[in-house]
DNA sequence: CCATTTTGTTATCAAATGATAAGTAATGGA
DNA sequence: TCCATTACTTATCATTTGATAACAAAATGG
């Protein structure tokens, strides 16, 4: 198997998935949030609770930066946050009951989209599109740097 | 097979090939060039030959936008524009030799960290990940909406 | 030949994002 | 107790990106 051969495929890929979700993405269009501030809100869903910190590492931004947004989402009450009672520096970010339904209304419009995408899939090919993504994210997509 | 399992293991995915290609374009720091000229020379350098409004309609920008950062990069010397024969109100786009040189560095920076990516595969392990991509590839990620 | 459409440009303004300095409060270790 | 570190905030500025209007030149189709 040629290495080189295996990265050409690989960019294509890539792109080809940054192309699908930028469509399946680009119908959700919650008032007046912006592509940064949607991320935020993505990841905290799909994560259990996050600090800034967590955030700031993982969506790659300033924690200044990462402050100010996440301020924004809590004028327009989206999100809240709650400080550990522990070390009480840290600050556990969550959605708000508001902010977990524009999420969920978001997610199900995504879904809707990608429903329609795998419309014409056999139940033998939802088979292999599982194990496609499994093999993948065992071997590519999770391993550190 | 459940599609909704499905689809959150598709949302995971997507987000992990974010994650992985952010990691592995990052350090690429051609100087001065902003994220969205780089995207535009990417395209530029997988396309053969790229007229403005394909740029437009593929990286979703305006066309407007789009002229102003061609402009940018022309007076670069990163690309050329060559106006068709026939139609001459069509300019097709391509890389110059500066534009090259910059464009195969880049890749180059970014195989050799998909090679650290992948370092401790099989050879089983690299034909699964060809078959994977490929399956994805076809059921997934090149249908039209 | 004339109206319309296509392709692209220039200019301008607003908004989003990035970078950085400075500060607060809590923690933890010497 | 004191100092360094961590977690986070506020403020400010520059840059990037997005949106829109107005224009020009070439093509297309009656």
């Amino acid at each position: 198997m040629d290495k080189k051969e295996l990265f050409n495929q690989f960019v294509a890929f890539t792109a080809a998935v940054h192309q699908v979700t930028h469509e399946l993405t680009q119908n959700v269009k919650i008032d007046n949030i912006t592509p940064v501030q949607y991320k935020i809100l993505e990841y905290i869903k799909v994560s259990q609770s996050v600090t800034p910190t967590e955030i700031s590492d993982c969506l790659h931004m300033s924690l200044p930066n990462t402050s100010r947004e996440l301020r924004k989402l809590q004028d327009r009450k989206f999100i809240k946050k709650i400080s550990d009672t522990e070390d009480r520096r840290k600050h556990y970010v969550c959605l708000t009951e508001d902010g977990e339904k524009i999420m969920e209304e978001a997610f199900d419009s995504i879904e809707d989209r990608f429903l329609q995408l795998i419309q014409h899939a056999s139940n033998n090919d939802l088979e292999d599109i599982h194990h496609a993504l499994n093999i993948l994210d065992e071997k590519v997509f999770n391993l550190k740097l």
